[in-house]
RNA sequence: GGCAGGGUAGCUCAGCUGGUAGAGCAGAGGACUCAUAAGCCUUUGGUCAGGGGUUCGAUUCCCCUCCCUGCCA
């Protein structure tokens, strides 16, 4: 199943956009489909990059004040830091707006129109003055301009532009599509493109006036259009590796292996994009790869719902590894996946922290007491070693398949159960025992099997997890800093006599914040606001039986709040608000300024030296401008505000539950 | 409305060409202790959406209904 290259590719993000999970998902992906196929010994070609033209970017330039160019000199970095970030290994980072894509573009738009591929066209539309936009016919909404929120009239005009021949091919592409059934996957995605294909494809608009629209390339026979960004976008993919500027480069490496897209893009890569290539008579990707979204509880992650899991927040606050882990490991195929704290820390705690860290643990010590540190040498051997070494060696095999088909997450799950099945071979073997009796022969073969294992795994596992996965390594006592998979399918690697390194903690177990259950889900979310989205968003089902208004919560929630003591120093007036008082506190030894709506009940003066019970791990805000880190209680009734206080004598930074 | 794909244990899903179901997680119980209160063992859950048909026999094939999802309009 291997190939002589792999040449992967990610869309080219909008470079206008923040880096949100989606975003992260393919890269990653894309990242470890390579590091999997350069393990492989393939060679690999990782190609990401960014989309810069187009209409939102010089909005964005005018509205700050500089240069197209600029801003997207300015905004590209969050993806190139971020990427930084999550060790994503691309051998490449196109941006549309360099030299090298922008001058191959028009090359390919010269031959195409010189070809007659490219012809123009005029035609009658309406335009909305105040959005500065063209509409058809049909895009009208009751013959005013269908932008949201305007609705005004519009204006015919008669407008020229240029377009792909793209109709042309449209029986040919069924015809390849059909016969090439690897070309777009998943299969369902494949059947959507041609239920596409069975209405008239119409040709391909592929200029904009400059007039209307002027950042974009400009035609190189037309000094009055720019390329529409589509066009220009998708020959990234090529113009990276060097088409019609280094051709050796290019024929070593196209047609691209796989196109990771996601499925928001499948029209522009399984029908725009083979049209193209066709027309440039160039072979068509392999595969164009469609997967699914991410979802938070029943809401699709996109900005414009404002409900974005920031990746940066769960690769800081659980490790980068952990979260390419869970990224890989939960979204199978090209399904929607649920990404919410529960599903995240459950994962990360049963197969990380759990099974994999703590088998990891208990080898080390075993090794450390009972073989000096020593990696063992082997005894005779039985049913239990025999089958252990073949499922590991099985698990190799398994994951280069699930890599082939693009099933990462049953790769993983194939480790998976190899670690499960070490536990279980400890703790039928019971080596602990074995080193109590002395008897040190079986003692070291029941260690040596673990330490070959947990190799096996920690290689299988390095292109998901390469920073922790390098940690278990060399706390084998390996010293090659990156596996290849020649040593993986090769059991007894690992020298008797090697030293271990010291005890680590892989994955330290994460306390579980809530316990899950269905109803809770959706609300486990701290980041899903409520939607008055009235369309296509069903009735949450079955609902909770509660109190109208509070919901029963677990034991678990309420220990997600961090209730203590603390001491009011001092406090004044916040200016401005009639309300509020900026408080200086102290839990413990740790000052903290909080701000605090009592100053119609308190007064400044008689505030200090109180003791008051103040949420510890509340989100640091600013109210009317001043910091509050924390929340002070109180209690009130018919206009009356007391403060909660301790019943005697306690020390500040006393925990209240 | 058209087309496509689904509805299997509390959750996420696996079940190829028909012989009444499995995994992981979650729940319950237990023995142990090398380990990250982890791991291991045992165990409770399923009229396989509903109805009809073909068959000796259907979760698996066919038809109908209901519900969901995606794409399109």
């Amino acid at each position: 199943m291997q190939s002589a290259k792999f040449y992967v590719t990610t869309p080219i993000y909008y470079v206008n956009a923040k880096p949100h999970i989606g975003h992260a998902y393919t890269t990653i992906l894309a990242d470890v489909l390579a590091r999997y196929h350069r393990l492989m010994g393939v060679p690999s070609f990782f190609l990401t990059g960014t989309d810069e033209h187009g209409q939102k970017v010089s909005q964005a330039a005018e509205k700050a004040g500089m240069t197209p160019q600029q801003q997207a000199d300015g905004t590209v970095v969050r993806f190139q830091d971020a990427w930084k970030k999550f060790e994503i290994t691309n051998d490449d980072f196109i941006r549309t707006t360099e030299p090298r894509h922008k001058t191959v573009v028009q090359a390919i738009l010269q031959d195409l129109f010189d070809k007659d591929e490219i012809y123009r066209a005029d035609y009658d539309g309406w335009y909305c003055v105040t959005c500065e936009r063209f509409f058809t016919e049909k895009d009208l909404i009751d013959g005013k301009c269908p932008e949201p929120g305007c609705g005004r009239d519009v204006e015919k005009i008669r407008e020229s532009n240029y377009f792909f021949r793209m109709s042309k091919y449209q029986d040919w592409l069924m015809q390849y599509i059909q016969d090439n059934p690897k070309f777009i996957q998943p299969d369902f995605r494949r059947n959507e493109t041609l239920g596409f294909l069975k209405k008239k494809l119409n040709d391909l608009c592929i200029s904009r006036p400059k007039s209307r629209m002027s950042w974009g390339i400009e035609l190189p026979f037309d000094k009055a259009f720019v390329t529409y960004v589509w066009f220009d976008a998708l020959l990234n993919y090529i113009t990276a590796i060097g088409y019609l500027s280094d051709e050796a480069k290019f024929r070593k490496w196209w047609p691209a292996s796989c196109q990771l897209i996601g499925k928001d893009i499948l029209t522009t890569h399984t029908v725009y994009w083979p049209t193209m290539l066709k027309a440039m008579n160039l072979p068509l990707p392999e595969t164009v790869f469609a997967h699914g979204w991410w979802l938070s509880g029943r809401e699709k992650m996109s900005k414009t719902l404002g409900n974005v899991v920031n990746p940066m927040e769960y690769a800081d606050k659980y490790g980068v590894d952990a979260f390419r882990y869970f990224l890989m490991a939960e979204m199978s195929l090209g399904q929607d996946a649920d990404f919410t704290e529960d599903v995240f820390l459950r994962r990360y705690n049963t197969d990380l922290a759990n099974d994999l860290g703590n088998l990891l643990s208990r080898v080390m010590k075993l090794i450390g007491s009972y073989c000096d540190g020593l990696v063992p040498s082997v005894g005779s051997l039985g049913q239990d070693e025999e089958f252990l070494k073949k499922v590991a060696l099985a698990a190799v095999e398994k994951m280069a398949d699930a890599v082939a088909r693009m099933r990462i997450d049953i790769g993983l799950a194939e480790v998976a159960t190899v670690v499960r099945e070490t536990n279980r071979y400890l703790e039928k073997t019971q080596p602990w025992t074995l080193g109590k009796k002395g008897e040190k022969e079986q003692l070291g073969t029941v260690m040596y099997f673990s330490v070959e294992v947990l190799r096996i795994v920690s290689g299988l596992l390095y292109p998901v997890m390469p920073t922790q996965m390098i940690v278990l390594r060399k706390a084998l006592g390996l010293s090659e800093s990156q596996p290849d998979f020649s040593s993986l399918k090769t059991w007894g690697v690992i020298k008797p006599g090697a030293p271990i390194g010291q005890m680590i903690n892989l994955f330290p177990r994460i306390a579980p914040a809530a316990q899950d259950d269905k109803e809770r889900k959706g609300s486990a979310m701290t980041e899903v606001p409520v939607l008055a989205k009235t369309q296509n968003v069903p009735e949450q089902k079955q609902p909770i039986a509660a109190p109208a208004g509070v919901a029963q919560i677990e034991y678990t929630d309420f220990t997600k709040v961090q209730l203590c003591t603390a001491v009011i120093e001092s406090a004044e007036k916040v200016e401005g608000a009639d309300k509020l008082l900026r408080l200086q506190i102290k839990i413990g030894d740790e000052a903290r300024q909080i701000v605090a709506g009592i100053a119609l009940h308190y007064k400044p003066e008689e505030l200090p030296g109180k003791r008051i019970v103040v949420v510890a791990n509340l989100k640091p805000a600013k109210i009317r401008g001043v910091e509050s880190n924390g929340m002070l209680l109180a209690a009130s009734s018919g206009g009356v505000m007391k403060l909660i206080t301790v019943d005697g004598e306690l020390p500040s930074g006393a925990v209240v539950k």
